[in-house]
DNA sequence: AAGTGGTCTAGACCACCGA
DNA sequence: CGGTGGTCTAGACCACTTA
């Protein structure tokens, strides 16, 4: 090739392998190697723009990570995209933030009950008609005392007998206690977020008019394979509750760990 | 030190910069290395586990994609948490996606007027008292017709005049506006979102009772530096939407790029 | 000025894959 | 088998922070 052409400056102020890594995702989002194409192989592109391989793989393992490429021993370097997407991450450090509120509560055991599902609880938890499921009913107290923030009922599979007892005891958390009785991890949580004219039982509980305005929150809790290891339906009065989320660009950025300060 | 101890296998069947990660890992977790304090000095580590400062820095690095550790050139490494907690994320391609439902919808431009913040507003709109904001009221409707699902009012600093003309065109995004008009880039979203009874102008827009049970949904567009570049207030009448939201749990696992075969 | 992590070179051997 | 990426060494110079 044109060798001459594509020596990486190197008095630029940007670390050679982020110019490489920029230049070969130019190369791959206008086309030179195309998605689902092996990119040339390491010693070639060491060659063609005369560095190491140190810094060669180093540029293709920002692409990996921006998952333009993906990496196989004995194999090659795939071009897997075309171009890297602006993504949007949220992340949580435990599922005990999806409630970060929940810090400050105590949770209140008032009862459980085996059920069959009838065809519109077979909907709601994504099940089938005639399911057996252990229901849990709970509420969260502010720990200062007050009206409750959240009446919760919350669907497991009937072997989980014996998690009433764990929730009697006051501060544990659902998800937690999904894992040691499941005896499996929760891999996904999926939740849904909706408006609500608090319904009867849930008014009761929260002391509020029935029909007033009342947000629920349906969550699914998936272990391996997707399998449904629990369902919590959550009904929040209004003014008790809000619910916040914080979404970060994240950088396809060459920066990767030298950024921030502290 | 105990060199003779510390040596890593080189047999092993596990790479050496794994079975360092994983050391240094159980030693931070015990407390050798407390939280906030500095790891040894790069050198330092090669000479204790006598192997290259390229393999030390693979195992820091993963030890830092795993959260547990940040570098500072000029400063060095600090530990940041004792165990690796498992952490959730959800993950948008673009802002677009945070109303995934907007897809089938068309934006209907209502109005727009500048206003001086009094206090509550700009306690909403996290600024200060007198502050001018344009505000452009809007509302979407569902492609095939019908009522509105979300009356939407969104704030933007005064000079992003003219963003008016391009919403009368009907099928943009406020996030892409924001964006264009404000000329910087959207880093990060907030979101809150909670329970209300409609409010009477939002009603008017809904078709629905004022009071009857909706759903609020502010959200903060921020720019670099944490500059807000834009917020947006929505209200949803019940049973026209709901949030969903994904959160998986992402690995900390050691095996970084060569996993998975394509 | 000294010490930190960040970048980079020039080599080497290995595990894995496909022909 | 030859070629791929994965791991590893032994050096070197640089940018940055702290004192």
């Amino acid at each position: 090739m044109d060798a001459a052409s594509d020596v990486i400056a190197s008095s630029a102020r940007a670390p050679r392998y982020q110019q490489l890594t920029a230049l070969l995702a130019r190369e791959i989002r206008e086309g030179r190697y195309p998605v689902g194409s092996l990119l040339p192989p390491e010693p070639q592109l060491c060659q063609r723009f005369a560095v190491s391989r140190h810094t060669v793989r180093e540029a293709v393992r920002l692409l990996c990570e921006q998952g333009l490429v993906s990496r196989h021993q004995g194999v090659g370097t795939r071009v897997r995209a075309s171009q890297g997407q602006k993504r949007y991450v949220a992340s949580l450090s435990s599922l005990r933030d999806l409630m970060e509120y929940a810090q400050h509560t105590r949770l209140r055991y008032l009862g459980s009950r085996r059920v069959d599902a009838d065809e519109a609880l077979a909907r709601l938890l994504r099940g089938n008609e005639g399911e057996q499921w252990l229901e849990l009913d709970t509420c969260r107290y502010p720990v200062e005392g007050g009206l409750p923030i959240v009446h919760m009922r919350v669907f497991v599979r009937p072997h989980c007998d014996g998690m009433q007892n764990a929730l009697e005891e006051g501060d544990a958390w659902i998800y937690g206690l999904v894992e040691r009785y499941g005896g499996e991890r929760i891999l996904e949580a999926q939740q849904v977020v909706g408006a609500i004219g608090v319904p009867d039982d849930s008014a009761r509980v929260l002391g509020v008019e029935p029909g007033s305005p009342g947000l629920f929150v349906r969550r699914y809790y998936l272990g391996r394979g997707d399998r449904l290891l629990s369902v919590s339906l959550n009904v929040y009065p209004v003014d008790r509750f809000e619910f916040a989320t914080r979404w970060r660009l994240a950088e396809p950025a060459a920066a990767s760990t030298g950024g921030a300060k502290e």
